[in-house]
RNA sequence: GCCCGGGUGGCGGAAUGGCAGACGCGGUGGAUUCAAAAUCCACUGUCCGAAAGGGCGUGCGGGUUCGAAUCCCGCCCCGGGCACCA
């Protein structure tokens, strides 16, 4: 709460004993030993080969692990101590891991591109660059003080000049590839240009290849390159002033940041084609230990359907007549459900299809049902139909889709051919079909679909049972075998049996669902009717932003307006200098063409090279790349933090990857992750890295939620300066409302780390994190719930040191009770960490600790035991104890204590005896005794006698040594 | 509606078929102190009881089992995600 409710105690009072372990004491060992292993490199891992080798032959027998975190954005406002959980959690785990035989790459780098510094750039001329600089300074040295074992030669930021390099570099490969659907992998684009050359493959735009110009070339090569220029509806968020990626956009059409509204334009903007990846994006996530909500999302977000595409022609009708007659040629549906084939009994096509216009009758065929005219009951198709799309172009997407809406659509006037059966069947323009989805158009089985039978009721539509329901589902809706479907409550979705579905080259009658679709889409096929399918909810992922603080592409474009890509000799493009670096922001229905910050740049914008064919001027590429470009393949820099050419050293990324241990936070489980993913992938089709996946295990930390308060009108006031009285919570006078949500700038309830540390020590701190609970569950910071874990440190340090004199205790021997403890907590300690459940472990070493307090006695075994458990926690005072003990080497690689099972046997055992199940007593007996003794001592207990007096034991389960259940009434 | 989590004392949580509530916070009482802070000790699910002991108790209702917080079936509630996705 305020800072005045923290109890700060390193005002060590003059009776208190001078070698107390106090905040005091613990900032002089924080600040020793994080000196000391800055000085001595201790976090240092080497690589196998390169510059960074030293030292390998010392370490290669070892395994090697990669423990990363989700690098932060550093920011202005510096840390809180929400940021660091997660840091603090790979840090123990890396230093466990480096305690039990392993090489370790744990290092922290910053995800350093982006609005905010680019914002403030903007309020304070300030270069993004100076401030960028400054809070990266300022982050690492919070990150060290709070002893995160870093390397810090590998602490790179995405901003770094060859940090730049690479990321173009990759755009390079990714520009340079296409992905070869036979292979279902990218390969480099000259091997497509060969046989394009060759007549090997042929384009499938169906040119030929070989007529056409240099410029077409480049234009029919874009449609190919994994990294791409389209011209397409974007996402255009005018008070950001830049486009943003679907995966920024949220349902409601905001922006992710800064909750804009975002509106859909057409702009040529780059595309990276991660589409291609949709299959391998979902399969591959079988392979990964990930939490499963996140792999969930993912698929989600994929949004893979199995099914079929399926012809359905347009019937040649007398209504009809027009020019238009000889484009309209078949509606392309797609359908999870072509068993139901033969239950299609209408067609509707979105309002957007851009078929629509072709498919509208002069004339109303005679006897259309008023219901099918739409609102106004129009004379004529043309009108119905138009007036109905200008309706649905009005409302917005939230309008359309909202819950529980009526279904509504017109007849266009004409007939499809349900191609199974031969029927006519009339065509809709409905809005509840989605024009970015599958072809836009879908054949409506009403019987089997929720959506098309709330149609067809809507609009007195046929309903044809070709699935017949199960049982239960007839019984559970009241109805008998025979009830005809449009009598149904609602549509029968579920899998059942094919009825009714037969024609004379094909019969589905009595199959099974699965069956069915696999015989209808064989049958298809075979009469060129259709073919199954797979659709996708991803789209290509958006990757231009008109934004200044961002990387610049490695692209110019010639005078046909055709984009060249530059050179590897000629990276990194470099950001040029500006004199404003704010995006163009517009108002929210301004439809101007948005000027990217980089167009100012007057010197730059313009360029003379000669690309091969004579000196030209070409203009470059004045968007710059997404925020997200830094973050996808920054492990590699990790691993190769200086190499200045394609992606590192292949000894070095073969030893480190893929990566053990990924810690971050669940808001990237379909950006960062996804992205990172895609490229990662594409980087393996291309040779460049050695695993299908970047990370093989997925932490996602809980939150750090803290009080958080408002005032009269609902704004939130600093938490920092809210007082407790007896009247509630209060705010400079003034009475406030207590809430609790995540810590962080926007609630004004964030704690800062520095303050907890120099009133309790960063070992204390640590400990905290880690003990309130759980490393995926969001966890409640109380400034009082830190003192246990100090107390604990405080207790832990006086059963090693003696408060008067800070010598160790002279060692003594322990009771066998002490030692059995002791081994006890080391299997269980290891175990924890293994399992990444240090909240139980933290718990385990305070009942070693409080055992040890009330019994004392510790020989030097048991005390170096504790010191190299608590060691990856609370690295200082570990540190700090293990040389009072008498050790000149670093804790860091001394080996974790083994435990030795023959130590947890006890001559004695209590063994729990239940009547019926309820316990009832206790006896102590020798362990490993027989099942004859423990069952008499048992019966002797004397409330466990009382409660089976005067009744008939029926049966007496023994578990020898853990349980006796007697059974008797 | 669908998908993924979750529901245990005043609070954070522990226990994944075998003594429910480890450990910590908070609370109560005590030691120390002129006093306080800090520290240490004891108690602390709830109800009955002086105690011994007993009843109840892990969202609700059933079931399996000698024994269920844990497994199964059916619900309710909370958090997150997706959502007219054919």
């Amino acid at each position: 709460m305020s800072s005045q409710d923290v109890s700060p105690n390193e005002q060590a009072s003059s009776e208190a004993p001078a070698h107390r372990y106090n905040a005091q004491l613990a900032n002089e060992i924080e600040a020793f030993w994080q000196q000391t292993w800055a000085k001595d490199e201790t976090y240092n891992a080497p690589n196998p080969s390169g510059e960074l080798s030293k030292g390998f032959e010392q370490v290669k027998g070892l395994k090697k692990a990669f423990v990363m975190d989700m690098f932060p954005y550093p920011s202005g406002s510096g840390l809180h101590v929400g940021h660091p959980l997660g840091f603090i959690a790979t840090d123990i785990y890396a230093r466990f891991l480096r305690m039990t035989g392993h090489n370790v790459l744990h290092t922290m780098g910053f995800d350093a591109f982006g609005l905010p510094a680019e914002q403030y750039a903007v309020q304070t001329g300030m270069h993004p660059r100076t401030t960028t600089e400054d809070n990266i300074k300022s982050f690492r040295h919070q990150l060290a003080g709070l002893g995160l074992g870093h390397d810090t030669r590998r602490s790179v930021a995405t901003t770094d000049r060859e940090f730049v390099r690479f990321t173009q570099w990759i755009f390079l490969q990714l520009f340079n590839a296409w992905y070869n659907p036979d292979l279902k992998k990218a390969q480099p684009i000259s091997g497509l240009i060969a046989d394009l050359e060759s007549s090997a493959r042929k384009l499938d735009s169906g040119k030929d290849w070989t007529q056409l110009s240099e410029t077409e070339k480049r234009e029919e090569l874009l449609n190919y390159r994994l990294a791409y220029t389209s011209e397409a509806n974007v996402n255009w968020c005018p008070q950001l002033g830049t486009v943003l990626a679907n995966e920024e956009v949220t349902k409601d059409n905001r922006s992710e940041r800064g909750n804009f509204p975002v509106f859909r334009r057409p702009l040529s903007q780059w595309m990276m084609r991660i589409t291609a990846y949709a299959d391998r994006l979902v399969d591959d996530l079988d392979t990964l230990n990930w939490p499963e909500s996140v792999k969930s999302l993912q698929r989600n977000w994929v949004g893979r359907s199995v099914g079929a595409s399926v012809d359905f022609a347009i019937a040649d009708d007398q209504v009809f007549s027009g020019e238009a007659s000889a484009k309209a040629g078949a509606i392309n549906v797609f359908t999870t459900r072509p068993d139901t084939l033969f239950g299609a009994t209408y067609v509707v096509v979105s309002p957007e299809h851009p078929a629509v216009q072709s498919l509208i009758a002069d004339e109303w065929p005679a006897d259309t049902r008023a219901a099918w005219k739409g609102p106004l009951d129009s004379d004529t198709p043309r009108h119905a139909v138009e007036t109905y799309c200008a309706v649905a172009a009005n409302h917005t997407d939230i309008e359309r889709q909202a819950e529980n809406r009526e279904k509504t659509g017109v007849f266009t006037g004409r007939f499809a051919v349900n191609p199974v059966n031969g029927n006519r069947i009339p065509i809709f323009v409905g809005d509840y079909v989605l024009a970015h989805y599958g072809t836009g158009a879908i054949m409506a089985v009403p019987a089997h679909d929720q959506r098309d039978f709330e149609f067809a009721k809507a609009l007195e539509l046929p309903i044809v049972e070709v699935i017949k329901p199960t049982h239960h589902w007839l019984s559970e809706n009241g109805l008998s075998d025979d009830t005809p479907a449009d009598a149904w409550p609602s549509a029968f979705v579920d899998a059942g049996t094919a009825v009714r579905s037969h024609n004379a080259g094909v019969s589905l009658d009595g199959l099974k669902v699965e069956d069915a679709k696999v015989k209808i889409c064989q049958w298809l096929e075979s009469q060129h009717l259709g073919k199954a399918t797979t659709v996708y909810k991803l789209r290509d992922w958006l990757f231009s932003r008109q934004r200044y603080w961002g990387e610049p592409f490695p692209i110019v474009w010639d005078e046909d307006g055709t984009p060249i890509a530059l050179d590897e000799s000629m990276l990194p493009i470099e950001l040029p200098e500006v004199e404003n670096f704010a995006p163009t922001v517009v108002d929210a229905n301004d439809d101007t063409v948005p000027e990217a910050p980089l167009g100012r740049a007057d010197g730059w914008k313009q360029v003379r090279l000669d690309l091969g064919d004579g000196e030209k001027t070409y203009r470059r590429e004045l968007n710059t790349m997404p925020n997200w470009a830094g973050s996808c393949a920054y492990y590699l820099r990790y691993i190769d933090p200086n190499h200045t050419d394609a992606a590192g050293d292949a000894t070095n990324e073969q030893y480190w990857m893929n990566v053990d241990l990924y810690v971050g936070g669940v808001e990237h489980a379909v950006l960062h992750l996804l992205y990172s993913r895609f490229w990662h992938k594409a980087l393996y089709d291309l040779g460049y890295v050695s695993t299908i996946e970047p990370f093989q295990r997925l932490v996602n930390q809980g939150y750090v939620l803290a009080d958080a308060f408002t005032d009269e009108r609902g704004m939130y006031v600093d938490a920092n300066n809210v007082v407790k009285t007896e009247d509630g919570f209060v705010y400079d006078g003034r009475p406030v409302k207590q809430h609790t949500g995540k810590m962080g700038k926007s609630l004004k309830n964030s704690v800062d780390p520095d303050f907890i540390r120099e009133h309790y020590g960063a070992d204390s701190l640590r400990l905290y994190e880690m003990a309130m609970g759980p490393i995926d569950a969001d966890r409640p910071w109380t400034n009082t719930g830190i003192i246990g874990l100090f107390r604990f440190l405080q207790r832990f340090w006086r059963n090693i040191i003696d408060e008067d004199t800070g010598q160790p205790h002279t060692f003594s021997e322990p009771t066998a009770e002490t030692s059995r403890l002791v081994h006890k907590t080391i299997a269980g300690v290891r175990d924890d960490f293994e399992n990444f459940r240090f909240n139980t472990a933290i718990a385990k070493l305070i009942e070693l600790s409080n055992h040890v307090t009330k019994n004392g006695g510790l020989d030097r075994e048991g005390a170096e035991a504790m010191i190299l458990m608590i060691a990856p926690m609370a690295p200082h005072v570990a540190e700090e104890l293990w040389a009072r003990v008498g050790h000149e080497s670093s804790v860091t690689r001394a080996d974790f204590p083994q435990f030795d099972p023959a130590m947890l046997k006890q001559d004695m055992v209590e063994v729990p005896v239940q009547v019926l199940g309820k316990l009832r007593g206790k006896v102590s007996v020798p362990t490993g005794c027989n099942d004859e003794a423990l069952q008499e001592a048992a019966l002797k207990e004397p409330n466990v006698a009382r409660h089976i007096e005067g009744k008939t034991i029926r049966k007496v389960v023994i578990i020898p040594d853990k349980l006796v259940n007697i059974v008797a009434n």
